[in-house]
DNA sequence: CTAGGGGTTCCCCTCGCGGGAAGGTCAACC
DNA sequence: GGTTGACCTTCCCGCGAGGGGAACCCCTAG
């Protein structure tokens, strides 16, 4: 099977595949005589895991971590099992932190037309708050990030 | 004032402070004789204003926009109005992706005992799951990267 | 004279790839 | 046999928003 072949099948781009492979992720495949990567059914099976770990929210280097495990003879499922709890955890804090930041957002949208144009040197609407919490500054990056994708 | 005094003074490192010179945030200050930046009061106020038009959530491209109309002599309240309305939709849409996120999680880990170990090569709990829908992935990405910051 | 605390430029690192260049390989078609 | 087009290869650059550190300069206090 080759790169192209294994990435249709599994959903996931070339680049992908050469990127997993050079961070250690997946093994370094069998190569043809003419220097193309040959891949088995599991390394589909590989990857296919790779990708769904993903999609549960893990990191590469988690994912790699459970791979190592296992490699080691070790079962990891106990491991997987905290890596999710944790990663619930995390959505619980990000979901809060959103949620304040909205909260924030929408008082200040309602209240725009209450603010004085004063001393504003660029935008009333900005200068007139002076910042939130620090914590929220982190939860903003992570939306913005979503209207370019 | 100079690059310390101004970054202590608005709470962001002297990294930030050229990075966003780099980047045309900030223009580029007069220097002293020993070649050091020399900032004024005008300059802090404009860097309070990036800091606290980011802590909203905004962009640096965004912010960079914002100072550009205002540059051009155009009021752009209106705009940085637009902005934030949309900044809040992109919230709610990722809180709905964290919301379904972690529900699938839960669900996940509570069936977690009764997947059979059967035919799962590396770790059944992630092998008995085929995936979330895809929409998801991009949502859990930024719970990870909180853990690491 | 030396220690220390400023400052300066420069380049590499993050995370998970995507884009594209420059080139080799293969099957199909004229 | 030549050419097209779809594959494949390696390589480097880019994203956002800076952090870390090297190598070096400047200034003051003891």
């Amino acid at each position: 099977m080759l790169i192209g072949e294994l990435g249709d099948r599994v959903g996931v781009s070339t680049k992908t595949i050469r990127y997993y492979e050079g961070i250690g992720l997946l093994p370094q495949p069998r190569r043809s005589d003419n220097g193309y990567r040959a891949y088995g059914p599991e390394d589909e099976a590989r990857l296919a895991f790779v990708k769904t770990a993903q999609q549960l929210g893990l990191s590469l280097e988690d994912i790699g971590q459970v791979l190592a495990l296992r490699g080691a003879g070790t079962a990891p499922c106990e491991h997987v099992r905290g890596m999710l709890r944790e990663q619930i955890r995390g959505i619980g804090r990000q979901l809060a932190q959103l949620r304040a930041m909205r909260e924030e957002l929408q008082t200040l949208e309602a209240a725009i037309d209450q603010i004085p144009a004063g001393e504003a040197t660029v935008c009333r609407v900005i200068e007139h708050t002076r910042g939130p919490r620090q914590d929220l500054a982190s939860a903003g990056s992570a939306v913005s990030s979503r209207r370019s994708g």
